[in-house]
DNA sequence: ATTTTTGCAAACCTTTTGCATGGAA
DNA sequence: TTCCATGCAAAAGGTTTGCAAAAAT
């Protein structure tokens, strides 16, 4: 995942304009520690900085996916929601509970999909696995009959 | 893929009533062969039966889901697309130029998607795989310079 | 200087809802 | 006869847009 000063390096080597906005809103996204959603992203804009208009806001999601500043995760229940993004190619186990995500990098479906891909015929591919389910930790909360999250909200 | 009388085996057997509108959508359902949009869907449902209410088809697109006469799948750009279902765990191989779906059966990233699993405590896993690409006829238009589909419309 | 970016508010578009009517079981 | 399903039209909800003003390069 990462740091500020990352998204920061990413964002000045995009060829986009470095504006105030911007850079709160990378500011925005350090504080979040799991998966939010648009919603939950501008609110706490709104909350870190009210002057940053909703407009300005889904541009710079738009151009912070663009540069994979932020990555998209579509959840099982239709939501999607947003994490900051991280190097590499990677996929993401997320939790239903809480919305922590853990990169499973180096991905291990590579030879898999390759031989799928070659008897199919197709090119040109792109692949995306997601896997969803509860965290170890949210296990414990809810044998507990507590219905506790780490502090990040998910739909 | 379902047959026209698998769906509606599976909608009698569901507890919901079996009224003509379900059974004129799953006649529309029947003439897709590859994805489609709820809009697709509207529109082909207008064409062949125009008594159908909008809310009627989204509320079928819901029950449909629920019972696996559909699936819904991401595309990576972000759209929503709905193929008709078919038996067991599959995952989907989908032409990002025609909208062509091959299943892919016999899941082969149960091994380490289970592996992953475990390692990282999680528990009521689901996973997700998907892969977008060009299909072997699409290649072939493409080289030909021609911007064909196989009929089947995607965003 | 020039071009991008912003904020506002209105527009958009797809999906959902409330409710009275109609239809299945 | 009972409850579910439908159609309509209006509402919702989240995202996008047009535009003039402001800021970045």
């Amino acid at each position: 995942m990462y740091t500020f000063d990352e998204m920061l390096s990413v964002l000045n080597n995009s060829g986009y304009r470095l504006t105030d906005q911007r850079l709160s809103l990378l500011r925005v996204l350090e504080t979040f520690s799991g998966s939010f959603s648009a919603l939950d992203f501008e609110k706490k804009s709104n909350e870190m900085d009210p002057s940053i208009g909703r407009a300005t806001m889904f541009r710079a999601i738009d151009l912070f996916l663009e540069r994979g500043i932020l990555e998209k995760i579509h959840r099982e229940n239709g939501d999607d929601v947003y994490i900051v993004g991280s190097k590499g190619h990677h996929h993401h186990l997320i939790c239903r509970v809480c919305g922590e995500i853990r990169d499973i990098d180096a991905c291990p479906f590579e030879e898999e999909i390759e031989m799928i891909i070659e008897k199919e015929g197709f090119a040109r591919t792109l692949h995306r696995i997601e896997i969803e389910g509860v965290c170890r930790n949210c296990q414990k909360v809810v044998e507990e009959g507590e219905s506790g999250t780490h502090g990040v909200k998910m739909g």
